[in-house]
DNA sequence: GGACGAAGTGAAACGTGTTCCTATTATGCC
DNA sequence: GGCATAATAGGAACACGTTTCACTTCGTCC
């Protein structure tokens, strides 16, 4: 039934609009990269992506949703590429903070890019629902994955502190994309948090 | 020495000033109450406060440092409110869901403000770390006091532990302003992070 | 191959945050 | 009181997200 907002990679039937999409996400990536939400102007990137404005506007309804959708896809990509191999670490606290801890690192490698994504994620609102909750999801199941390696049946208890995990680690996140902390800071507080959460 | 960017209570000499300073920051409610964050129009607050546009920003440099001031004032009166009252609950589990509640609730009864100041301080970056400092100081000391009354000396596990509930409440006051989790939502997230965080 | 609707183009226009500039007014000092 | 300086008013101008619209191109069905 596909009744998001914007374009779904899913829905779009032609070769063509497949290609469109990816060269808008790409566009906006690389602007992003270099140089963080504010360099990710929709002219910019409609030309980058070469593709008229209304073009742009038709694939995402509005910059949030361009900028969340990246997110979305950054996130398959890193999941993807980590899927399969086992997690390091012998209990769920040193498993989980080795996948924060690569996360984190691999973030903090591309500041520019990791604040756009980041503050178009805070920003959103309802209409990006979709999105955003499948970045959540991507989110809960790789912490959960890290806490109980090879269990499949979850208790609501675990998902539980996986949410709360993720919640703790946005907050670091958007305090350190917004200058207010450094990385050290964010890896004490996701420290400080496991421990407590997963004792 | 005052190095702020946007003129703090303390530096205004004159009575005019601070009555301005007050106007303004009273017209920022107003309207973000009526209307939430999109409602709080930079033109509209200087009309509604009776000051010109340019003096607006001179007293504050953004729209954001604009909220996030207004926040703090909030916060402050909220604070102000609830000090000296003790605490009701028998541990720091009911002592501190009590406090949550409390001012969730508060926050609820206007949804508009709180969406306005809290998209503002998730947007907030680091030309507003004072004004961030002010309103996360204010949220700690909340939290530590209702984990440990009259305790006057804070071990630093506590302080850390009345940070990461005060991540994962701003967290949910997010989920929640933008729509993505009802109020109960909020609650129960609440309910779960402070009973592992706290036992 | 032609018709028709959907998708894309290109450009103008609008709204709002932000900046800038000049005239006017308030403030403090002599 | 008169003056120097800062603060404010008033408003134009700019930037960028977003909308709109007339026109063109593309894909599909007959």
């Amino acid at each position: 039934m596909t009744s998001t907002n914007s374009l779904t990679a899913d829905d779009l039937g032609s070769a063509a609009q497949r290609d469109r999409r990816k060269r808008i996400l790409d566009a906006t990536i690389a602007l992003a990269t270099r140089g963080g939400f504010d360099a990710v102007q929709m002219r910019a990137v409609a030309e980058q992506a070469d593709v008229a404005l209304g073009t742009l506007y038709r694939y995402f309804p509005s910059k949030i949703h361009l900028l969340v959708s990246a997110l979305g896809r950054e996130f398959e990509k890193a999941e993807a590429a980590g899927r399969g191999k086992p997690i390091p670490g012998d209990t769920p606290h040193e498993r989980v903070m080795y996948v924060l801890g690569r996360t984190t690192r691999g973030l903090q490698g591309e500041p520019h890019l990791t604040e756009a994504l980041t503050r178009a994620f805070m920003f959103a609102d309802a209409s990006v629902q979709n999105e955003i909750h499948h970045v959540g999801m991507l989110m809960t199941s790789m912490l959960t994955r890290a806490m109980q390696p090879g269990k499949t049946d979850l208790t609501e208890e675990d998902v539980a502190i996986a949410k709360v995990i993720g919640d703790v680690w946005l907050a670091a996140l958007v305090g350190w994309v917004t200058g207010r902390t450094t990385s050290e800071d964010v890896t004490r507080q996701m420290d400080v948090a496991v421990r407590l959460l997963l004792r």
